[in-house]
DNA sequence: GGTTGTCAAGAGCAGTGCTCTCGAAACTTG
DNA sequence: CAAGTTTCGAGAGCACTGCTCTTGACAACC
């Protein structure tokens, strides 16, 4: 089999598709390390006596623990952002403040499943972790989701500009940037909305999640619905 | 002098005021490593170095590394409740709004001295770890400062009411929960609205001190001021 | 004075991240 | 095909962690 390869054109040699396979195991075992004793229990000589081998082995994979935890953590933002694109395209043919509140009760299911990870990329950074420049990509695409529609808005009518703050020129200038790289022709009265509500979503999750309503909300699912449908008309219409 | 002490009256003996003057002391130095390394970089070997005595003696005082961090979180509820009680005070002649943002200012400023026991209250809990119930004390003061205010701000008429959004009878209840413990008469339009700037303030934070605003907002202080700004009015006049 | 309770210290266990070396296997090149 | 090079897993080892148990000394009480 191996001898009739066929040559240097699909990832090369045997060797290199088992490297492959080996950095995947890893890192599935590694999720559910994760997923289980969260972020600050993922030990990596854990992970590789389930794998099979000795610790020093997945050094060869993972040059630190760190960066099995940064992949994991480009894994978590890939799948939440995947779950918000499919939260907004299933409800395409709806208004924008419906979408919006389909991608918030998206990414709150999403993280009510996937607890530890939503901790990992919206709760408290690692100590003495900095976001290398790989996280950003897949971290931006929760954020493109609510701009695209909020230009999806502007376009039909559907978002209301409002009444413009006051705001300071550096504050003016990073919206204009915002607008000329991902959404093109919303007002800066709109995009400071959006981060409101996107502050709102994440903070009204964190509460939950991090036990603040404890005592206090018992219905969380009632309760998280009634904070979002009231943020996604706040997005639309200026108060 | 140990000989003519008043008796069992005041902390009783030498033996007492020592372990209480060593438990202080422990908890001073636990919290400069927490500023220092962070939560999970708090090592009680360090700290048991620092004081001068071996590890297992600081078990004497603490029986476990968590009911060190938890006297600490105890302390940073207390800190950031002061602080908010504090920035209330010093505008109690002003409107309820502009209460409701020194508030905001102030835990922001405290968050950012503090960064580390701010995410150690509000960021990702430690994996393990469940809040004992001598944290829900401390931690209800900034809450409290938000509901009085709107007390305040009900009776004084400077709060509207506005539409009542359709909500479940079990959030309806747990809203009147509240108001019969810590906010008389204040509608449950507008405790729902409390609730939102109290995620979109911690959101806000979150989003700042967790880096998720990097190359993308540049000025802080001022997108704080205007998103909370916006928020404040928010909270008073229903939209 | 003798008893009792408290305390710091030390040794030790099981675990961690990480580094280094070594031999064997797999690949590349002459 | 054979020699040389790269890659890989295994093992030992270092410095560290939280935590437990035992030992000996000191202070407080009867």
């Amino acid at each position: 089999m191996t001898t009739t390869t066929p040559g240097p054109s699909a990832s090369r040699t045997a060797r290199d598709r088992a490297r492959l396979e080996l950095t995947e195991e890893i890192k599935a075992v590694g999720r559910r390390h994760l997923a289980e004793h969260g972020a600050s229990g993922l030990s990596l000589r854990a992970v590789a006596r389930e794998v099979g081998m000795v610790s020093s082995a997945v050094y060869r994979y993972f040059p630190s623990r760190d960066d099995l935890l940064t992949a994991l953590i480009i894994d978590a933002y890939d799948a939440v952002g995947e779950c918000a694109e499919a939260a907004d395209a299933a409800a395409r043919d709806r208004g924008v403040a419906v979408r919006w509140l389909n991608v918030c009760e998206a990414i709150r299911s999403w993280a009510l499943v996937n607890a530890h990870e939503y901790a990992l990329i919206y709760g408290s950074p690692v100590p003495g972790y900095a976001a290398p420049e790989a996280t950003i990509g897949p971290a931006s695409r929760v954020p493109l989701v609510l701009l695209r529609l909020l230009a999806d808005g502007v376009t039909s009518g559907e978002v209301v500009a409002g009444d413009t703050p006051p705001m300071s020129r550096v504050v003016r200038s990073d919206l204009a940037l915002l607008r000329r790289t991902a959404a093109p022709s919303v007002p800066d009265a709109v995009l400071s909305r959006a981060f409101g509500v996107w502050a709102q979503l994440l903070g009204t999750i964190n509460l939950e999640m991090f036990g603040h309503l404890h005592n206090t909300i018992h219905d969380y699912d009632a309760f998280f619905t009634l904070q979002m449908r009231r943020a996604s008309e706040f997005l639309v219409q200026a108060g």
